[in-house]
DNA sequence: CTATTACGGATAGTAGATATCCACGATTTG
DNA sequence: CAAATCGTGGATATCTACTATCCGTAATAG
């Protein structure tokens, strides 16, 4: 189990971008460049971000990107979740029903325990990162630092 | 983010032989039979049970697998770290530290807040299946179908 | 001693993640 | 309108981890 490297860079983008000026885009490269990204690769995690109403895209001379919505409204979950993608981690081949002891479908209406238990443990992860938001990250963020990135997003702007 | 399906597989076995006489041992092939599994490369993961612990295993005419301790004992996750890895499925790489904004070392001597978050995710997935055990599952179980897993379980004593 | 059974290393095949490039379309500026 | 800018999405290549098998070794019961 492992979770990909997309989204360690989606997370600290978004919560860049929740540093801009309000309205602003900022530009591919310099959301690249920040965290020296290879620029190529951020491109399909971006437009994963943007497919899922996470980030807008604008295209066109002064284009880039910016959040979707406020700070507040975006969960970490929603920001795993469009990078990594939704599918539960923990995928049930059934096979109480395969082999010497193979139970009947009828016998299996009731969902595998193994199958419960494992997806209950799923849940308690997407609610740990559903309870957390990207202002709460900013938040968090040491006000040297915050002022200090607030300041390199402003200037980002063309 | 996917688990990987021995993780499946090695969650059944246990089960199953938490349903075999106390002390008695069930041969390889019998496990993998009762659900149709690849004998040889459930081995590689009955091998990583025994070794974390979580099963017992007699070499030699009459030998096989056991339960290493109660099935009350043993819980969800250490199966599923024995066969899986015990390995946090976020690995931060520090990106803040690289780029334009690189933070210096003294500015990070806090670690990264999205760090915390998905660690804190990790540590109420693991927790949620600290709280099932072996036996949980076991009581779990349709009575019909725990009494014929338990004659079958008596009958593969060799 | 011999048959049985698990152990562990070597070896492939496969799927998904990582990474890059380019043609295309959309938009703003002049 | 024309040119420059910028995101989109498809094609491609590489790398890693999971899946799967085989075989020689070690240990044990009879």
């Amino acid at each position: 189990m492992k979770l990909s490297q997309g989204v360690e860079w989606g997370l600290h983008v978004a919560t860049l971008l929740a540093l801009a000026p309000a309205g602003q885009t900022v530009r591919r490269d310099a959301l690249a460049g920040h965290y020296a990204l290879p620029e190529a690769y951020l491109a399909k995690h971006l437009q994963a971000l943007t497919r899922s109403g996470v980030l807008h895209a604008t295209p066109g001379p002064r284009g880039g990107y910016r959040l979707a919505r406020a700070a507040a409204d975006i969960t970490v979950l929603e920001v795993v979740e469009a990078v990594d993608g939704a599918a539960k981690p923990f995928i049930c081949q059934e096979i109480r029903q395969r082999g010497a002891s193979g139970l009947s479908p009828e016998e299996c209406r009731r969902p595998c325990l193994i199958h419960s238990v494992m997806n209950d443990a799923d849940e308690a992860w997407r609610s740990s990162l559903r309870e957390v938001t990207l202002a709460d990250l900013v938040a968090g963020l040491p006000s040297r630092i915050r002022r200090r990135n607030e300041k390199l997003m402003a200037d980002a702007a063309s």
